[in-house]
RNA sequence: GGACGACUAGCUCAACUGGUUAGAGCGUGCGGUUUACAUCCGCAAGGUUAUAGGUUCGAGUCCUAUGUCGUCCACCA
C-alpha cells in the first residue's frame, strides 16, 4: 500500500487509536513479555469542573512522553488516568448554571442539587477523559478512578479513621477564613490576595479616669507627659471589627506606652471597658504601636486572645452581616457598619485621622468573594508529625524536585505548616465518617491519598503491590503545597512509602504577553481547536518544543504549524524511502555502527558513515536528555536531525547514489539495495525516536514498512541503542 | 516585606561547566518544477545579548548595583 500524498491527521489519528486500545498495550499487564519492571504514572486528576485547558494539554503530552518512551524501553509502563470531584469548585459552576435558571442550590434542596452535580460529573468527567484520548495519551482506561467513586470513598473513610485513631483530629472552634458567598470555610492555601486601595484610620480609645489629684494643677513642662495623655490611638484597615474589640495590645518593648500598661480604656461607640495589654506579636513599628484586638475576627488576634484569656465576642455572622453589637449596627452588612462607624467616630471627634492604604485583601479562589475571618466550629488534621514526613523523603533524596530550585520554597511552606482545616461547609463532597455530622471534606483531603487509592487501597490489592510507589509525578507548581505535599505524608503514613521519586514540575503555559492564560481572563486557548487545526500531533510536537528549562511558555500558535510542517516532512521522507525500500530488514540489532554485520555491506560511503555517525548520536543523546526531563531540547536535536541530517543531506545524497556513473554496472544492484537498506534502517529508528512525541503519524508509517520481526504496534518496539 | 526566575533578531526561543565570525523556527526580501515534500529548496537582510560598573588573556555566560516583567511565600493590624 502506497501512503498517499498528504498526511491527513484527521482520519489517521481516530484509525490508530483504536488499533493501539484493541492492541491491548494500553494495560502493562497485556504487555509482551519483555516488559518487566514497572514504570507509573498518576495523572494530576482534572477537575470535573469543565473542559481542559492549555496548561492539561501541556502536562498530559510530557507524561505521555514519558510513558511512551519507558514503555518502548522495556517497561511495564502503566499510566493512570482519572477525574476529580473538586468540591467546590464543581459545586460553583453547577450553581451558576442554575442560577441561569433562575435557581439556587437551596431551591432544590440537598439531595437533588447533588444529583444535579453528578449529571454535570458525567458530562464533562467524559468529555475531559475523550479530549485526552484526542490528544493520544496511552492511559489504561480500564484503572480509570474518580475521587468519588465507591471504592474510593473507602479509603478516605479509612484515612479519616486513621487519624483519628491517632488522636490527630480535632473539633474545635476557631477563627477560619470563611466565604460568605459558597457559605463554608476554606484552608489558607484556597485564599488568593488581591491587592486593594483602602484606609488605614486612626482611631482613639479614650483611658478610663482614675481620679489623680495632680490633675487639677496645669503642667506646664515642655516634655508631654504620657501620663497626661486621656487616649491612646490605634490603626486599622477594618473598623467595623472594633466593635468586637476586647483589649488593645502594645508590645513590652515599646517605651512609648509603658505608663499605661494594665490600665484600660473605653471602647468607643460600645462604650465597655477593655485592658490594655502587652504581647510581642504587636509590631511596635507599625501604626501607632497599639493595636485593637478582636479575637473573632483575625488568626494574630485570636491567639493573643488564646494567651491572655480574652473574651471572643463575635460580631460579623456567617452571612457577613453584623450580630452582637449596638442596635444600629445589627443586621448590616459589614462594610456598610464601617461607614456608619466611621461617621460616628467622626462625630465623638474620636477619628484622629485618616491615611489612604494598599494591602492584600484576600478572596476566595474559587467565587472571588473577600474572605471574612470568622470564630467556626470545624474539623482539623494536626499537621505536626505529619509535616515531618512531608520534608523527610525530600531531604533524603529518596523524591527529587526537577527542576531542583522547587525544593527551598517547598521546605519552607512545610516548616510552617498549620493546622489542616478539613472540614467544609458545602453539599458536595464525601460526607465526614462520623454519626451526625453533615459536613463534608476538604476536597484535598480526598486528592491526597491519589496514588495508592487509585490502585486499590484500602484493599490488599495486586495492582498496590505491583505498581506503588509510582515513579514520577508531573504536576503544575500552584498545587504544589496544595497537593503534592499532603500525597508525600499520606503516601509515608498509609503506605510506609513515599509515593513517587521525581516530581517534575512543568512550565506554566502563558500567552504571548506573558499573562496567564485563563477561561476567565478570556485568555484562554482551547486545545480541541488546535487539534482540529494541526492535528494532535502537531500540538504536541509544538507545545514539547517549547519546553525549555523550567522557563515558563508564552504560547504562540506558530510553534504547532512548525510541528504540522515538520510531520509533513516526516510523511514525504517516508515516501521517498518507500518508492526506494529494499526487501525486508532486521532493525532489531545493536547500534548503527553494527548496521553492515546485519546488511552484510562492507563498503560505506562518506555519506553513509555521516549518517549513520550521526543516528548514533542522536540515539544517545535523546536517551539521556528524556532521562533528564530536557523535552524541548530533545525534540529540538530530533527535528535537526531528521530535517537537515537525514532529509536535507542523506536523502539528497541517496539519489547521488543510486545513478552515481562511479558505481560500476555489476555493482549497481548491490550499492542501490545498501543505500535503500540504510534509509529504511534510519527513517525506522527515527520513528521510534520520535514516536513518543508524535504517536500518531510515527505508527501509522511504521504500520507500512517492510520489517522483519515487526510488532503490532510502533508503541511496543524496542528503543533505539 | 522576603525568596526565586526572566530580560539575546520584528515575534517565540537556543547557545553544556566563560573560549573562533551569538544560532533556529515564524515573519520579511530575492531566486528556484533535478526519484518525497511549494507545509518544499537555496540565498540574503536583521543583534552594542535591558542599563552601568567590575573580575579575566577572553564575558550572552561569573560578581555588584539599577531598571522592567513574572511567579511563589508572609501574622504587619
Amino acid at each position: 500500500m502506497e501512503l498517499s500524498k498528504q498526511y491527513e491527521p484527521k482520519q489517521a489519528e481516530e484509525k490508530i487509536y483504536k488499533l493501539w486500545k484493541e492492541s491491548g498495550f494500553f494495560n502493562p499487564d497485556k504487555l509482551p513479555k519483555r516488559h518487566k519492571k514497572p514504570y507509573t504514572i498518576v495523572i494530576p486528576p482534572p477537575n470535573v469542573t469543565g473542559e481542559l485547558h492549555m496548561g492539561h494539554a501541556l502536562n498530559s503530552t510530557i507524561q505521555d512522553i514519558l510513558i511512551r518512551t519507558k514503555r518502548m524501553q522495556g517497561f511495564k509502563a502503566l499510566w493512570l488516568p482519572g477525574t476529580d470531584h473538586a468540591g467546590i469548585a464543581t459545586q460553583n459552576v453547577v450553581e451558576k448554571k442554575l442560577r441561569k435558571e433562575g435557581k439556587t442550590r437551596f431551591d432544590l434542596g440537598r439531595e437533588k442539587f447533588v444529583e444535579e452535580i453528578w449529571k454535570w460529573k458525567e458530562e464533562y468527567g467524559n468529555k475531559i477523559l475523550n479530549q485526552l484520548k484526542k490528544l493520544g495519551c496511552s492511559c489504561d482506561w480500564s484503572r480509570t478512578r474518580f475521587t468519588m467513586d465507591e471504592g474510593y470513598s473507602e479509603a478516605v473513610k479509612e484515612a479519616f479513621l486513621h487519624y483519628q485513631k491517632k488522636g490527630w483530629l480535632y473539633k474545635g472552634k476557631r477563627v477560619v477564613n470563611w466565604c460568605t458567598r459558597c457559605q463554608t470555610s476554606l484552608s489558607d492555601l484556597e485564599l488568593e490576595y488581591m491587592e486593594e486601595k483602602g484606609n488605614l484610620w486612626y482611631i482613639k480609645y479614650p483611658l478610663v479616669k482614675i481620679p489623680n489629684p495632680k490633675s487639677q494643677i496645669p503642667n506646664k513642662s515642655k516634655i508631654q507627659n504620657p501620663k497626661s495623655k486621656t487616649y491612646i490611638t490605634v490603626a486599622t484597615t477594618r473598623p467595623e471589627t472594633m466593635l468586637g474589640d476586647t483589649a488593645v495590645a502594645i508590645n513590652p518593648k515599646d517605651e512609648r506606652y509603658r505608663e499605661l500598661i494594665g490600665k484600660k480604656v473605653i471602647l468607643p461607640l460600645v462604650e465597655k471597658e477593655i485592658p490594655i495589654i502587652v504581647d510581642d506579636l504587636v509590631d511596635l513599628k507599625f501604626g501607632t504601636g497599639a493595636v485593637k484586638v478582636t479575637p473573632a475576627h483575625d488568626f494574630i488576634d485570636y491567639e493573643i486572645g488564646q494567651k491572655h484569656k480574652l473574651e471572643i465576642v463575635q460580631v460579623i455572622d456567617e452571612k457577613g452581616k453584623m450580630i452582637n453589637t449596638p442596635n444600629e449596627y445589627n443586621g448590616l452588612k459589614a462594610l456598610e457598619s464601617r461607614e456608619k462607624i466611621i461617621t460616628n467616630l467622626q462625630a465623638k471627634g474620636l477619628l484622629e485621622r485618616t491615611e489612604e492604604y494598599i494591602h492584600q485583601v484576600p478572596k476566595c479562589y474559587r467565587c472571588n468573594t473577600t474572605i471574612e475571618l470568622i470564630p467556626s466550629l470545624q474539623w482539623f488534621l494536626s499537621m505536626k508529625k505529619l509535616a515531618k514526613l512531608a520534608t523527610k523523603p525530600v531531604k533524603k533524596g529518596k523524591i527529587k524536585f526537577h527542576p531542583k530550585s522547587f525544593e527551598k520554597p517547598y521546605f519552607d511552606w512545610v516548616k510552617n505548616m498549620k493546622d489542616w482545616c478539613i472540614s467544609r461547609q458545602i453539599w458536595w463532597g464525601h460526607k465526614i465518617p462520623i454519626e451526625g455530622e453533615t459536613d463534608v471534606l476538604d476536597t484535598w483531603f480526598s486528592s491526597a491519598l491519589w496514588p495508592f487509592a487509585i490502585l486499590g487501597w484500602p484493599k490488599k490489592t495486586n495492582d498496590l503491590k505491583n505498581y506503588y510507589p509510582t515513579t514520577v509525578l508531573s504536576t503544575a507548581r500552584d498545587i504544589l503545597n496544595l497537593w503534592v505535599a499532603r500525597m508525600i505524608f499520606s503516601g509515608l503514613e498509609f503506605m510506609k512509602k513515599p509515593p513517587f521519586k521525581d516530581v517534575y514540575i512543568h512550565a506554566t503555559v502563558l500567552n504571548k504577553e506573558g499573562k496567564r492564560m485563563s477561561k476567565s481572563l478570556g485568555t484562554g486557548v482551547n486545545p480541541i481547536d488546535l487539534i482540529e487545526k494541526y492535528g494532535a500531533d502537531a500540538t504536541r510536537f509544538g507545545l514539547a518544543f517549547q519546553i525549555m528549562g523550567g522557563q515558563d511558555i508564552k504560547f504562540v500558535e506558530d510553534n504547532l504549524l512548525m510541528g504540522k510542517k515538520f510531520c509533513n516532512k516526516i510523511w514525504n521522507a517516508s515516501r521517498f524511502v518507500l518508492a526506494n525500500k529494499p526487501t525486508q530488514i532486521n532493525t532489531d540489532f545493536g547500534s548503527p555502527r553494527s548496521l553492515h554485520r546485519f546488511t552484510q555491506i562492507k563498503k560505506l560511503t562518506a555519506a553513509d558513515k555521516r549518517i549513520l555517525k550521526a543516528l548514533d548520536r542522536i540515539i544517545k543523546s535523546a536517551t539521556k536528555d528524556l532521562e533528564a526531563f530536557e523535552f524541548g531540547k530533545t525534540a529540538h536535536n530530533l527535528y535537526d536531525f531528521f530535517w537537515h541530517d537525514f532529509c536535507d543531506v542523506y536523502i539528497e545524497e541517496s539519489k547521488n547514489q543510486f545513478t552515481h556513473q562511479n558505481f560500476s554496472q555489476k555493482n549497481l544492484g548491490g550499492r542501490d539495495e545498501k543505500t535503500k537498506k540504510i534509509l529504511l534502517y534510519v527513517l525506522s529508528s527515527s520513528l521510534k525516536l520520535l514516536h513518543p512525541f508524535i504517536p500518531f503519524i510515527t505508527e501509522e508509517i511504521y504500520q507500512q514498512l517492510p520489517l522483519e520481526n515487526k510488532q503490532k504496534s510502533l508503541m511496543v518496539e524496542k528503543w533505539p541503542r
